[in-house]
DNA sequence: CATTTAACTTGCCAATCGACAAGTAATATA
DNA sequence: TATATTACTTGTCGATTGGCAAGTTAAATG
């Protein structure tokens, strides 16, 4: 029984579905290698293999290695930026001087459902190169900006502390997603998977609880 | 055969200190490529380039890719072990209720001074495989268990905030090091370089304001 | 049924990878 | 001076890299 034709959308037939499909897998085994391994250590055999597909693929969806990189990003940007939209948008729902505390659990959370994005962002953050350009200007910038008027609107309300608004952006980022993005490291020190919901939850408290002035809401 | 290898005192002959300088050149080279492109991403031959030596010559003095990469960490370890040493050495020398504070900005002054330990760290903490397993037991555990230390005894005095050591633990180092591991990055966004002096102390200032409950020192 | 087209497969290429081995040159030692 | 050792140099190997191109297969179209 196929249900394959349901998913579809407008005008798909079951060939065009099926290369979606495969376009997919290998972007999903990209991500993974991309933000593991880095661009470089990555081979384009290697993420064939891991997506379960034959050897030529991603030179016939992709064209090359730098567009498969560059689709892999994508995809992952979106999802990034439709759940901290999502997550902004819910943000203005809650009382103002519990506004930071939100931002800051949302993110974590959000960072531990998608430890490929800060890894990803580690890879290329350490040199200026053309996939760096790429990301500041696709997501980085933005995110960054939104980020740093949230914090100046709490340092005005006294919910958070008075500092420049970068140094606060890195604290909150690397304070935020470490423990995840080393989360083998982590897990080796602590004897548990700090991925795990209660792990999180812990940690989106914890970061919080350091960068806010506000008290925990009962 | 005669083991007149000893460490370079004074007065060894000009053909083993030439060959102490290739060695401490393609060590530092393989520093940087490692921390930066990681492993699998780092060739011994560009390494060779880099180091401004010729060919053969990694695989001569230390026998094998591998073989560099544990004499380039344990060459890193040391530097690490011998300053952060002394760091808790001189923080007892300060008032008990800044002991913590002390230790955040000493160790903010120090991933500044040595970015390649945290992109190292970086790339070997995210897979659990030889590499991680050495970097754990040589350097990563004792570091861990002594923050873990400090964190409790300040949290007793009531100079850090009361919550698990583990997280407090990966809230400090991400916050201390991502500006300087992204340093690229960071320097995009701000428009100055993360590593100078001058911003160095700033982020040293607001990571202990951030994670300690105790005021700034006149 | 015949043809076209999209999706996939496979053989091959030049470049690069880590590693080894057979060299050379210079110094140390007997 | 003769020999041995150390430091370095270079040629080559099999494996792997990204990419191209000529295939094959099967569904869509006429």
């Amino acid at each position: 029984m196929q249900n394959n034709e349901q998913i579809a959308t407008a005008g798909s037939d079951r060939k065009l579905r099926d290369a979606e499909a495969t376009r997919r897998k290998l972007v999903d085994a990209a991500l993974l290698a991309f933000s593991k391994q880095g661009y470089d250590g990555s081979s384009t055999r290697n993420i064939e293999t891991q997506a379960g597909t034959k050897r030529g693929l991603i030179n016939y969806h992709f064209g090359s290695k730098k567009a498969l990189w560059k689709a892999a990003a994508e995809h992952l940007m979106s999802i990034t930026e439709r759940d901290l939209g999502a997550t902004l948008a819910d943000m203005n729902k809650v009382d103002e001087d519990q506004q930071l505390r939100f931002l800051i659990r949302s993110y974590v959370q959000f960072c531990a459902k998608h430890p490929e994005l800060n890894r990803l962002m580690i890879q290329e953050g350490m040199a200026r190169d053309w996939r760096l350009s790429w990301l500041l200007k696709r997501a980085v910038r933005p995110w960054y900006e939104q980020v740093c008027r949230v914090f100046n609107r709490a340092a005005e309300l006294g919910t958070a502390p008075k500092m420049d608004a970068h140094h606060f952006y890195y604290a909150l980022t690397g304070a935020a997603t470490l423990i995840f993005s080393n989360a083998a490291e982590a897990a080796a020190l602590a004897g548990e998977n700090p991925l795990a919901p209660k792990a999180v939850d812990a940690h989106a408290n914890a970061v919080a609880d350091l960068l806010t002035l506000t008290r925990r809401p009962l």
